[in-house]
DNA sequence: GACAAACAATGATGTGCGTCAATAAAGCGG
DNA sequence: CCGCTTTATTGACGCACATCATTGTTTGTC
């Protein structure tokens, strides 16, 4: 969002966008690397141009060559079911990560799509991997990255497992939330780039469920909604759905 | 299970097991390296005394120095809700790493117990990644783990999102199936080592659910069930099962 | 600016699976 | 070997959420 399109085209220079510039460093692979490192991973980066809504990313059967950082926009990530379903797998947003779940078997085993225009920074893998094993700190930051990544799956088991639907799309909420507080928004007021669909697909859960949960946390005074224009009311009441909620009545 | 218990009690060559030497080698951190390289990663690791049934691998809240591989036995691992509840997110069987999730938070953030009598490797993290850097060939393998992992999370997150729980279940008998046989154990007859309540908790499902499950297929002729042991009679049907299931009656 | 297609909201109805309850069977310590 | 606890099975019942159906709204296209 902040460092997307170039005032004039062909303007390389403008276009030109270093890691150490990135405001997102602090969220991507740049993590804790000195700055003559940055640089080095700096000139294995490809600046794509940028997706339309809807474009694909990569999509699963490709050949895998590369991860993605998300650089503005947001992405959606999805595997088909055996019987030609979708299921969303997460949604990224500027400085995460895509395609690391493609390392183990060279192939994507998912697909990646924009939800917005979207631009993103690619990172050869071959070259990732032969720089890492020059500058630990960079394969101690590839190394936690996927660790959040499983840890952050996890509780998505968690949640897909044990939580009611209304926590569901609380905690959904809240992380979203969080991540955008993370990048300078607000936390209250952001706006959805998915659909509601999308969120349904996403959480295991119908369309009509998602909708209805929508006006129901309306009514209840949690949060105010403007078809993707969410603001949250009551941050603390919400974040509390989305954590411990499920209480037998007498307790 | 093949290599546990020495003959005698202090005879240290026999209790020293070298990854070299280890029959799961290929299925392990080692697969893919050098003899040279392997007697490397086997200077760092710690063989520990065999854990009981129940015993903890570690706890969640500890402090994470190490990450573990499954020797023999099984374990266990599982988050805990916010209400206190237990979410078992996977069980682990010979080969298979643990504690993957703590290195991006130096926390352990979920407990790993053993199912039954199990013995681990400890390979102390910090060496790990020391290693790592200097033997490409480990690194790369550690990276296809962690890989693994998420792909594998990402299935799971697929199953309890969008499958029914005769599906669920026959997706977890199958994995199961297809591990053991891996191990060159058959793929048609085993030992769950888990209880129906560790099912059911994985699966997201009540633990009624999977008896009656267990019942219906049996009545269906897809397996044979004799408390914890299990014998797949039709591994076409149930494989078919776990996959594409959900057809509209007309189609 | 008009039309079609995608998306969202809301009500009516059905059902898969959770919850509760009771019994049986198995493991386990003394 | 015997009580005690844990685990497993089975049935009855209810509810949370899916499914189906309808209408309104937004978005994209020519």
């Amino acid at each position: 969002m902040a460092n997307a399109q170039p005032g004039k085209p062909l303007d390389l220079a403008a276009i030109k966008v270093a890691c150490a510039n990135c405001n997102l460093h602090n969220l991507c692979l740049p993590l804790g690397i000195d700055t003559g490192d940055i640089d080095r991973l700096d000139d294995i980066i490809n600046r794509k141009r940028p997706l339309a809504r809807g474009e694909f990313l990569f999509q699963a059967g490709a050949p895998f060559h590369a991860i993605y950082a998300i650089r503005s926009g947001s992405v959606k990530s999805f595997t088909a079911t055996e019987d030609g379903q979708e299921q969303i797998t997460g949604f990224h947003l500027p400085g995460e990560l895509v395609g690391l779940d493609a390392i183990s078997s060279d192939t994507h085993n998912c697909s990646a799509r924009a939800l917005e225009t979207t631009s993103v920074c690619e990172i050869p893998y071959s070259q990732l991997e032969e720089l890492s094993s020059h500058v630990p700190s960079l394969q101690r930051q590839l190394l936690r990255v996927m660790s959040r990544e499983i840890l952050q799956d996890e509780h998505m088991m968690m949640l897909l497992g044990r939580k009611a639907a209304d926590e569901r799309l609380a905690a959904m909420l809240m992380s979203m939330s969080h991540r955008f507080k993370q990048r300078g928004f607000s936390p209250r007021e952001f706006h959805l780039s998915m659909s509601r669909n999308d969120i349904g697909n996403y959480l295991g859960l119908a369309v009509e469920t998602v909708s209805r949960l929508f006006t129901r946390f309306q009514e209840d005074g949690l949060l105010e909604t403007e078809r993707k224009h969410v603001r949250i009311l009551d941050l603390t009441r919400l974040s509390v759905l989305a954590g411990a909620n499920r209480i037998s009545p007498d307790e």
